[in-house]
DNA sequence: TAAAACATACCGTCTGGACGGTTTCTTGTC
DNA sequence: GACAAGAAACCGTCCAGACGGTATGTTTTA
């Protein structure tokens, strides 16, 4: 018998330990690696431990998604507060949140993320209405093709890091990051 | 003891109609159903016969690899040949053959080539020589910083329908296009 | 002391793949 | 053109391990 049975209990902290385990793992040995058996030994827990806090597999990646997703609502809203200029703020805060460079930690959690979504069918459907509610949330502001145009972009630029393809060096990326900013603004 | 043992033997047809069949499933069920199983079954051989063509998985999932990017290789010289104007060449055929709609069926292969290249870190690597060599083989008319923002813009364009979220309409995305291209003119 | 938070043991299924056999194709020889 | 003979193209079975999940315990917390 261990001795992680006699520790103290912090089951918020063990899940949010489960959580980031289950992106690490992902990113770095693809994500079919991330197996109940890999995650929870990874986090220092038992298999039963981990399914006590998700009762299966797939509430492990929804949990996953839902908080992936509620960092990135956070941080787009908290760039479009300091946007004054209401025309593609939100194709903005898209743009800025994707290159800021202390987000980076948050921004291979991002990866994780679209690795998942592509994976799993079931998480696409998810995404989907992520997407269609900020849609909707900012139509008028941000449906311009040409804002459609930069968050592709952006799109672009996060799939070709997340694949490890040769991109731009830094200074470049500022120069893009200037350019895509500039056409939200057109 | 079944019949089909005593069929004619076409192993090239037997061989496409594997990496076919591992590419819809991919598509439709998500990389994970892609096993040996699976499809060979979908594919009418049984499993002997899919480890006679590829002696393993991983070279089942390099064979789909070389398999899409031949065509996608083939489709991009094709549209290259056709412009006369160097600068940005490869940067219009990239957006051509992915806006072309009678390459929707190739397209889809495409889409499956993603999902498989983000599931295997293994093939992410022979990604990177992709892209190492297509950009080292078109410095100079290709290296701008507008040519690669429209790529990038098309590879998010590619991830949206990938992963089915609400793109433009087919009005739009021709103006998408136009403007891709021009920008690549710049 | 009840419930929450874990741990341990175990099970059924699936998966990749090894293996040995069978049938068809191809090639060289006469 | 007949025919042996090896190579290529399959088939069907079996297995070891991994995986998701259940059932049941034990400890901590409220």
């Amino acid at each position: 018998m261990s001795q992680a049975h006699h520790r103290k209990k912090h089951p918020e902290a063990v899940r949010q330990q489960l959580l980031e385990v289950a992106a690490k793992l992902s990113l770095e040995k693809g994500p079919a690696s991330v197996t109940l058996d890999a995650v929870s030994q990874a986090a220092g827990v038992s298999k039963g431990g981990l399914l006590h806090h998700f009762p299966n597999k797939l509430s492990l990646l929804d949990g996953l998604f839902a908080d992936l997703t509620d960092r990135l609502d956070q941080a787009l809203a908290e760039k479009m507060r300091d946007d004054p200029e209401p025309k593609g703020r939100f194709t903005r805060a898209y743009v800025s949140v994707f290159f800021q460079p202390e987000g980076m930690a948050d921004g291979e959690k991002w990866q994780v993320l679209t690795i998942a979504l592509i994976s799993e069918p079931h998480l696409r459907e998810r995404w989907r209405h992520w997407v269609e509610r900020h849609l909707s949330e900012n139509v008028g502001t941000d449906s311009a093709l040409d804002a459609m145009l930069v968050r592709y972009a952006v799109d672009g630029l996060w799939l070709a890091d997340l694949l490890g393809s040769p991109t731009i060096d830094a200074a470049n990326r500022a120069a893009m990051m200037d350019k895509l900013l500039a056409i939200s603004r057109l």
